[in-house]
Parts: C-alpha cells; structure tokens; sequence
DNA sequence: ATAGTAGTGAGACTCAGTATCATTTTCTCA
DNA sequence: TGAGAAAATGATACTGAGTCTCACTACTAT
C-alpha cells in the first residue's frame, strides 16, 4: 500500500470527523507507517522532537478517533500506535517480554480464516458481538535471548 | 480444579521464592479464584474492603513475580489480574469494548493444537522464542448491546 | 525467649496521560 | 482579496493509577 493512498485516506477519514489533515498529523502518520510496529508515545516524541508533547498526544487521540490509528496497550504500561487495520494488512504482534519491543507478523491466510471462525463460534455461546480480535505472543525477541 | 489444590499450589510456588502465604494473600487468590474473568485493582480493593490499596498492589506483584497470578492490560488502560494459567486453564479473553468487562472462553483443543502450531512456526521465522500467547477477543457484551 | 526476616499499612511521591486557555493557523464565503 | 468563524497549536497545570518509604508488627528458627 502506497504513502499516497494512506495519505488520501487518512485525510478523508479525518474530514468525515470534521477534522484536519494537518502537518503534524501527517508526520504522526509518517512516523507510525515508518516503523516495523507499533510505537510508544515516547519513541514518537523522540523521533519527531519538534512537535510537542500534549500536541502528539491529542492528535493520537483524535486519529484514533477518526480510525486512522489503533492504541494498543501491551503488558509494559506504555500505549502505543499503529496504523488502523484497514491501512495496512491485517497481523500480530510479537512481544519482547524483556525489552518490551513490539514487532508486527502474519499468519497465512488458511490459519487466520479457520481461528476467525472458531473464534466467531466460541463468541456466540456468550452473546458476544466480535469486531475484532488481537493476537499476541509473549516471548524473547532475538537480541535480547 | 479445587480450592485446595491452587491454595497449596500456590503456596509451594511462594516458598520457592522465599515468600509467606499470609493471610492477605490468600485472600487475594480466593478473589481472583472468584471471579469469571480478570478483576481490575478497584474491584478487588472493592471486594476486600479491608485490605489497604498498598497491600493489595505489594502483594498482587509478589504473586506475579512467584508465578501464582498474571497481570493482563486491555486497552482500556486499568491492570488486570487473573490465577496463572497453571492454576486454571488455557483460555482467552472477550473484552468489551464498551464497558472494559473481561470473561473468560476456551477454544475447542484441535483449533488451538493448530493455532500454536501456527505461531510457533510464524515466531522462528523472526528469531523470537514464544513463552505464550495471548488471544483477545474485543466486541460488545452482552448487556452492552 | 529473642534475634532475624518477612509482611503490613498509612501516606508521600511519580509520571504517563489529560485538561485548560491564550494564541495562531486555516477554512469559507461574501 | 479579507473578515469572521472554526479548528489547531503549544506551554503549562492538573489528575490519578501505581510505586516507594518507613516505622511498626508478626512469623520462624535456633
């Protein structure tokens, strides 16, 4: 997927919520499209340290709002973001139980299609309504092992 | 699996790490033994009234770190504890998104024979040595919809 | 008994995240 | 174009979940 196309889209997402796509929304797109997953408020800050902090922070709220960008939060305490689903390609998470590093992986097509539909089955026994679902892996990514 | 077994489970595993099994701490173990699902912090400070907030942090960390307790963050930003998984079952998570309740639910034997076999496959490709995986699905409840 | 170690609880403290507000930028439409 | 309206910015104050401290209490073993 091209940066034209997550621009485009995210302009048009934003405008929906009768928001702007303004320079330092587009370099907090950059920023997230820009790493191999998801980003700590504190790594943006550092990599875009012109742009100040309550400024990050609000507009991470408002693009998630608007769905261009999903907060996660894994077990280390810090939110991070990513690119919403639909602007990248669906995937998971690897989670460095040390250094609390976050790298995305996918699952081919054939295991996603049958954990969707054991999931969905499993959702319906307790009324539940599934619009999502998050996987994660725990472990010790390769440089800290 | 009986009341017994994870009392005297867990305080095998508190020994090993050179800790007491007091009072307090079985009470936090018969909350957690419980509940349907993770408690938040303010639901077990709810429950055990009597116990002071410090006590119940202090000691929520001494069962994490003595491997009896697991501390899971959704995304609505409050810590959750659960018993080990060695303590219950193999499970997973429905959180609702709009009110943050977390229940419990077990996908059938073969789909997660399957499903881990997946990821371990997905995680050697990236050098990363998996402990566990965490599978959650995000929805509405129930009583939210 | 008593010394040594672990646990307790009240309250102070930290810091990621949120709210406020005066100022600046951008849009709109006459 | 240019004036007014609406949204965005950024410095700074504030909030609250979670942590730390420390004097005191309760086990536990020799």
């Amino acid at each position: 997927m091209s940066d034209i196309d997550v621009d485009e889209e995210a302009a048009a997402l934003l405008s929906t919520a009768n928001h702007r796509y303004t320079t330092s929304r587009k370099r907090l797109v950059a920023a997230l499209q820009a790493g191999e997953g998801p980003l700590t408020i504190t790594q943006i800050v550092e990599a875009e340290k012109s742009l100040p902090q309550s400024t990050i922070y609000r507009n991470l709220t408002i693009l998630e709002e608007a769905n261009v960008v999903t907060r996660i939060v894994t077990n280390d305490d810090f939110a991070r973001y990513e690119l919403a689903e639909h602007l990248t390609e669906h995937h998971h998470h690897l989670i460095c139980s040390d250094c609390g590093h976050v790298i995305d992986f996918a699952l081919d097509a054939e295991t996603e299609a049958l954990l969707d539909k054991a999931l969905h089955q499993a959702a319906e026994k307790s009324g539940f309504q599934v619009s999502a679902h998050q996987l994660d892996l725990i472990g010790t990514c390769a440089s800290c092992s």
